[in-house]
DNA sequence: CGTATTACGCTACGGCTCGTAGCGAAAGCG
DNA sequence: CGCTTTCGCTACGAGCCGTAGCGTAATACG
């Protein structure tokens, strides 16, 4: 999270439950004003804290709302289904219920947008989020690989990027569906788009 | 744009370049501020109107951004470049070379954000910068069915629906890895996306 | 148990931005 | 030349920001 411990042994410890609070009520307040009516004298009060307190352990607007936006994200597993397409299948309809949740979509955009003009809140999204993500990746193709369903990548490098790709790939199709489109992950739309990704464009005419 | 002219013809009309130079500053603003750093009243001087002209033409700052954003997906153009490759390829470079622009990342993202607890401007996002970039894919489509790369689809309902999955996979994906995985589109992701998007992650292992 | 140290709640403050109102001047239209 | 609308300017109350200061509460240490 946000604290950093490396030496303060005494003195009162800070209020975890008071952590929990404020991260929580990032979300209350998300869900109800959005991101630009969201204020932090508001956040604060809902938590029952101090504005204060808050601002102890935040710098700002920004970094709250990450911590509070990349909690939602632990939710994500990826059960075995037995087959790629239903591993594919399954995590793309776990992202999209994440995505139509409104703390999750007006505050990963919303952050995302400002970390264009500011580096160290790009890194602190890409540890708390995109890599969290990524491991559901990793072990999808993995498993697809020990199926069979894929070939093996020697390469560490080669398979790092490929992960990548078809981070970009899914994630990047669910979230534009949902938030910039502003349509629906439905059942037709998710067997379409697995079967692009498995057997591509071309092959994939009307389907099986 | 914003400008509804209904039944207005007397009196002095409104300033067209007061529009141009509006929006432009406007962009010009996102540039060096980012989108929660930006104040009317700082566009308004950029623009040398005064702020009251501003208000009388936008809503807030929401409305104004989208249409600043929108003129810019007016640059995309997509050639004809022989194959199916080559044109995904071309609209890729293109939507990549548009989203390394800070007025565009931090614009697009932010007004996103706000489209989620906002349906009127979740609407003003779809029609004027949704459906402005889904053309391409049509005529791209159409351009491949033509040279019989990809079958003819007769029913229109799932042709439609066909385009806006395409249109989701590749803006979603060239969004995504720009914005929030934060990593350029260089020739080595290109050709891995387009390998995959047309002939699929299965057939795709590490091929030409 | 007492003391040092840190966190907490509360209040108050200057500074900034918002969005609007009111005014006189300017610019087209008939 | 009048009518109508826009324009630039100034001013205003309201709200939020981020910080400072203070007294109190909670823990670690000796």
């Amino acid at each position: 999270m946000q604290s950093r411990t490396p030496a303060s042994r005494t003195g009162r410890p800070r209020s975890a439950a008071a952590d929990a609070a404020i991260l929580a009520a990032t979300r209350e307040a998300l869900v109800e004003l959005g991101w630009s009516k969201l204020t932090l004298g508001d956040v604060a009060s809902r938590a029952g804290v101090a504005k204060t307190t808050l601002y102890r352990r935040w710098a700002g607007k920004n970094e709250l709302v990450v911590d509070a936006v990349a909690e939602l994200f632990d939710e994500l597993e990826l059960p075995d289904r037995g087959s790629l397409a239903a591993d594919v299948e399954g995590v793309v309809l776990q992202f999209a219920a994440l995505l139509s949740r409104p703390e999750a979509r007006s505050g990963l955009m919303a952050v995302v947008a400002e970390s264009t003009l500011d580096e160290a809140l790009r890194e602190r999204i890409r540890v708390s989020i995109v890599e969290r993500q990524k491991r559901l990746v990793h072990t999808g193709r993995a498993r697809a690989q020990h199926r069979g369903e894929l070939p093996p990548e020697p390469d560490p490098d080669e398979a790092a990027r490929t992960v990548g790709l078809i981070f970009d790939m899914v994630a990047g199709a669910v979230v534009h569906r949902t938030l910039v489109s502003g349509q629906p992950v439905d059942e037709e739309w998710l067997h379409g788009f697995t079967r692009v990704l498995l057997s591509g464009l071309v092959t994939a005419g009307t389907g099986p």
